[in-house]
DNA sequence: GATGAATGAGCATTCATTCAT
DNA sequence: CATGAATGAATGCTCATTCAT
């Protein structure tokens, strides 16, 4: 019998253990330190068997940032489109992140910590389109507010600075267990200050 | 790119060509791509000599970190030493942050934009003593105004979450050239940002 | 490049597709950088059924070398039993040689140009068959000649080397583009030189 | 003390021990067929001794076949330029090489027996440059002969056939241990057949 | 017969580091 | 201080082959 060829390129459960594996590696060692051997080891696979399913180890890892950061951006945009209220829509993406960070801290550290530019060839047309998409989803949800005058006339850059800016740095002490606030009120904390940051009064 | 010279007791020219090198090396290819072989073609020395005046990659990589951060650190702190008053604070930091990136991309790219956990052993003495330097001069800023009453009571996480957290961001959007809002803009919206985040009311 | 028809038992469509796919790569390739993956894509056939057809690399290109070595001296042989005359038979075999490798070029590349000692194990029943066949057929062809003195009283390895030895120089130099004399011109000239090499005055 | 900078790239005796290590390996197994660690092994060298030396395994191979060839053109071009007899060349040109061949069999398998295409880039200036100057060595040689009307009017291609295409047949037989004549009297015989297949009468 | 996932030994190459000169 | 040859462990990747479906 013949199987059916699942849509996405990578599936099975093979394929999904070695993700895991990979992204726990990379999360541990990060992606220089970490071996082929390794996650070899840590998915129980032989070699031959990893680099059957993904052709080398740059792709590996672009597998798994892909994997997590669909994940991670189309939950935030579902949140945004149920949401047209402008603090809450602020505050909601602030919770959204934060909480994801907390129930995936493996996925944010790998996602949000790491340097990438050596395995992600930016040509790679699935990572292009789900920027834009998320680009154009969050530029789109703000521009309204804009033009009504509740929020500052202000560029893409700086919106994404003020409203995540913040949030990834407490994430990146959080990750370091550095932090001390807890994350219900750092998600008060920092939503009052993207709403204050962006607001136009 | 700005030369930083060096207050360390190993100077010298060579000293200095070889800092400069692993720099460059560092920012453009990361820790881990980086070989000593690159580091000593691009500083015109031998394996021997690099190897005479740093013990090993790591312990140049932290020299070299040192030397960065050191430098960014202190500069800071006299900025905020000379301003007493609470906005001009916080608008000079941000000032000094951008303009300092601005003025030295490599060091920039270096001590912010990368991970350095494989090199730098946090017992590492000099480090802490300057990360606790650091760390108090701006908490002591600070604390007479939460006390004041002008400044929220946040926990120190929040604070530099607050007051860096967009800068950050900018700075990584800065240096990846994807920033369309220029430097001085930056300054004004991000200092009004800080502002708006950290005060009372 | 035209088939050659099998004669084998093991034959089939899809035994000749592998037998062609692989012929096309051990030319363009060489045996040892030629993978069964590559043979398997030429093919479109999978590893299992070409591992179904032929147990190992060696022995499909032990069965891609029969099939052209067969060919190619059986087509000699016929020619030789039929030409009795001396001179016509040299400038018989000389030709025959010239024109089968301006057809059979990708064969001619692989029987005449490699080296197939790594997987000829010598104990192949066949082709010691083969070969015993072949050299006792131009043996008796010359030994007639020999002892009615027109052809010089030489030992197998002389006549080979004088009669075929310019000709495949030739061949490597054609072969490889390298050649200028057209294929007719070379056939008058090597059929000369052969029939002085050997003849007693 | 500096050392003296040597004119060629590869010297010093480290260097040559590793190239007839390489030349024993490639012989005995062929270039695919030999590791690196079998000439590590054979060189009494480390891994990375060899690669310090040769940045690759082809270029290794490469500096190995142009050491041959070279010995063994020159040695050929030095014969030619004492005798300008014709039938006397052409014997000494056979005879240095079936002589050569004798007395260095391990380069001659190497060099005469081996396909190279892999590991020499055609491009490669070295090789160009000796290929050439071997050329026109031989065919100036002969071309005055040529046209003094004792030598057939042929193309470059069919003279080094007719005069080395028996020789290089009875070396393939000679190296292989299949040749029954001895090399004295294959001289003898090749000269004469070399001499009768180039003359005009 | 056909398929393709799985295996694991083997290989070329890199690179931080040492040390004799 | 400077040089560069030497070391050898480690790594990413290939590939012939097997086998369950």
């Amino acid at each position: 019998m013949k199987k059916i060829k699942s849509r996405h390129a990578a599936s099975g459960k093979r394929t999904a253990d070695i993700i895991q594996a990979a992204l726990l590696c990379f999360t541990e060692l990060g992606f220089n330190d970490t071996s082929m051997a390794d996650i070899c080891a840590r998915a129980n696979a032989s070699t031959g068997s990893v680099y059957h399913h993904f052709k080398s180890k740059e792709l590996l890892a672009a597998a798994v940032y892909l994997e997590g950061i669909e994940t991670y951006q189309s939950g935030l945009l579902k949140i945004l489109e149920k949401e047209k209220d402008l603090f809450k829509g602020i505050s909601s993406v602030i919770e959204y992140h934060l909480k994801w960070v907390q129930k995936n801290p493996d996925w944010a550290q790998f996602l949000f910590q790491k340097r990438h530019s050596s395995f992600l060839v930016e040509t790679e047309d699935k990572l292009l389109t789900l920027n834009k998409k998320f680009k154009q989803g969050i530029s789109e949800w703000f521009k309204c507010h804009m033009t009504a005058g509740t929020i500052r006339p202000l560029a893409w850059d700086m919106v994404i600075s003020l409203l995540l800016g913040p949030c990834q740095e407490y994430t990146k002490l959080y990750l370091s267990e550095k932090a001390v606030t807890e994350i219900n009120k750092a998600v008060q904390e920092l939503s009052r200050a993207a709403w204050r940051s962006l607001s136009q009064e």
